[in-house]
DNA sequence: CCTTTTGGTTAGCTAAGGCTAACTACCGGT
DNA sequence: ACCGGTAGTTAGCCTTAGCTAACCAAAAGG
């Protein structure tokens, strides 16, 4: 799997998944994401494949070290956008929307120029 | 065609060379975007069919009015995102890449957003 | 002990959207 | 009149990535 938008979706919702509870299952994914469980299950077999998650006898779900890489990468983006549109007024759930959907296509480039911008506003308004 | 990032790419492409010269065929469009000629007749019959745009007897493409709205909205997001990146120090080669691929993704609450952000330091700054 | 629920897989469909190969149509030059 | 290039189309392939239907296996519970 060439790492595109949808494999870096599930490894996020992983991640994400694994924040809030101790084991992550495919069904976990599938309820998160909003996806049939063949669709999980298809695409689980394929970040496993990659070596980005290991799947343990009893189905649940852990990061590789490259797994958790782009997961805590695409979060990271995902926090960051959505905190930049909020503070430019946009309503948190469109915030949030709208950088699920970026945090796939920026650049690693002008990801940091845009983090970098907001820590200037952060370190005076907060 | 229910209007996704491919057909929004195309109907963007036809605005920006007709920005260029007084007539734009299919062949242009494939130069333009780097695809092949079978994938932008697709493209061009679906448009075409969805009356976005017109293709006259002699192959010149223009861009119906809802086309075009489509096509100017996607442009303007293009620049605006473009400029905003430069503004926060990305080199112009990045900054368009990461603009051609978020401009699709954008909501319209997010873009207002951004783009009275960046009017207010234009005011101030140039 | 049998039945239901839960979790997951397999098979196969669909749509978007690229591609090549090969064809048609027309236009211009020799 | 006949090649050769230019423009576009047709047919058909491939990948990504969603879906349903149907199945399997193991745990749960009356």
């Amino acid at each position: 799997m060439t790492m595109h938008e949808s494999g870096e979706m599930y490894l996020e919702a992983i991640y994400v998944l694994q924040l809030r509870a101790p084991a992550v299952r495919s069904l976990d994914v599938a309820e998160y994401l909003g996806y049939s469980k063949p669709s999980v299950s298809r695409a689980v077999s394929l970040l496993k494949q990659a070596d980005y998650i290991t799947v343990d006898p009893d189905g649940h779900i852990n990061l590789t070290e490259s797994g958790a890489a782009i997961a805590e990468k695409i979060y990271d983006r995902h926090i960051t956008l959505a905190k930049v549109l909020v503070m430019l007024g946009v309503d948190e759930k469109t915030a949030a929307e709208d950088a699920c959907k970026m945090e796939h296509d920026i650049s690693d480039v002008s990801f940091a120029a845009i983090k970098k911008h907001i820590q200037k506003f952060q370190a005076g308004n907060g």
